[in-house]
DNA sequence: ATAGTTACCAAACGACCGTTTGCTAATATA
DNA sequence: TATATTAGCAAACGGTCGTTTGGTAACTAT
């Protein structure tokens, strides 16, 4: 990482680099296992350093996590705009979902780690974070003509967490997060579809 | 726990205590966030003295994760004890499932937290004993009746993992773990079993 | 040219980590 | 009664953690 810089010498972008170091990191070796130092190294400086751009290891944690819902939330709107049918719409929203989540973005990966569970603070940022996320696909399932009595919540936290739940044995190479998305939306949409 | 024992007389079944504590801890802390010397705190002793019973704190995370395996193995096996329905057995195992994961047990609920993921040794006895367990899954999937095409893996992974991730949202006492099961499979089982 | 601001290094801080050591007192064995 | 084994304590080990401090070189603005 532009390892021919003098001493003291700034750079640009640094708050960007330890973003990137981070994500990679803790969402490699979890929260408590990426250090300071490890995250200064792999963004060519000093732990104390970091200390510049960032005032304690949970901002770097919180600004990862804000980080990979962002791209989140703009993989599924992309992947959702110009489709009208609802299904099919459900189905686009998923398979970006798992794209990114499983593939393509180390910040959308370390949500799916659990944060330093002692501080409430952090957790509930972390929680209405996610949730605003969410009402992406609150709306996505509120829109399908579903069978009278469907129970629309079960139904939104069933594919969230399926798919979510899919990092725990998803092996990349081996198998293909859209086609891992489509084929657990499949289930659900052949009959809810036809009873609706 | 025990506070008025006499230093250095011994007790029995200290390594149930110590695996008891470690349980829960580990389950509300995660691995790194509950420390040798929290578990021996509240399992009524030294750090130190863990070691007469375990070699290493790994070595509790692997006793307190197979014994959470089997709480659910068991529970899973008498819930299907007598039902013959395919979808019945099904539905009770999933909901036996939940309620250890969620409610009953801490040892099942450390089952949801990620190892220690330097360790490749560790990591691939949890897979097994992991893989053991989800054997009952697959065979009770295997039985069900399903239109030609239902892809059963994902069917599999699917229930598996809406199941699992439910403990990022689940609140004691606002939800139902065996309602939650229940609710879920239903969005599966409704239509899949009116098509077979 | 000068002063101020910034980004970084080098080093240390205190706290806590998992683990080891040496000892003691209670138990089991003979 | 003498001996061996055990469970636990007390204390320390070396290491790592997140963070702080103080200094310094490079930029910016006067």
């Amino acid at each position: 990482m532009n390892q021919s810089v003098q001493k003291h010498q700034p750079q640009e972008n640094r708050q960007g680099d330890v973003l990137d170091a981070a994500a990679t990191l803790f969402s490699k070796n979890g929260y408590e296992g990426a250090s300071m130092r490890d995250i200064a190294a792999a963004s060519g400086m000093l732990a104390g350093s970091i200390y510049c751009h960032f005032s304690s290891k949970e901002d770097i944690f919180l600004s990862v996590q804000r980080e990979g819902i962002r791209q989140l939330t703009e993989a599924v709107n992309a992947a959702i705009d110009g489709i009208s049918d609802p299904w099919e719409r459900l189905d686009s929203a998923c398979a970006a979902h798992a794209k990114v989540l499983l593939d393509e973005s180390d910040f959308a990966a370390v949500l799916l780690h659990v944060a330093p569970s002692k501080n409430r603070a952090v957790w509930d940022q972390l929680a209405a974070l996610r949730d605003e996320y969410e009402q992406v696909f609150r709306q996505l399932v509120d829109d399908l003509m579903l069978p009278a009595g469907t129970n629309r919540k079960y139904l939104r936290l069933a594919i969230l967490g399926a798919l979510n739940w899919s990092h725990n044995w998803y092996r990349p190479g081996r198998d293909d997060p859209a086609e891992i998305a489509r084929g657990m939306i499949r289930l659900f949409r052949i009959q809810l579809q036809e009873q609706a």
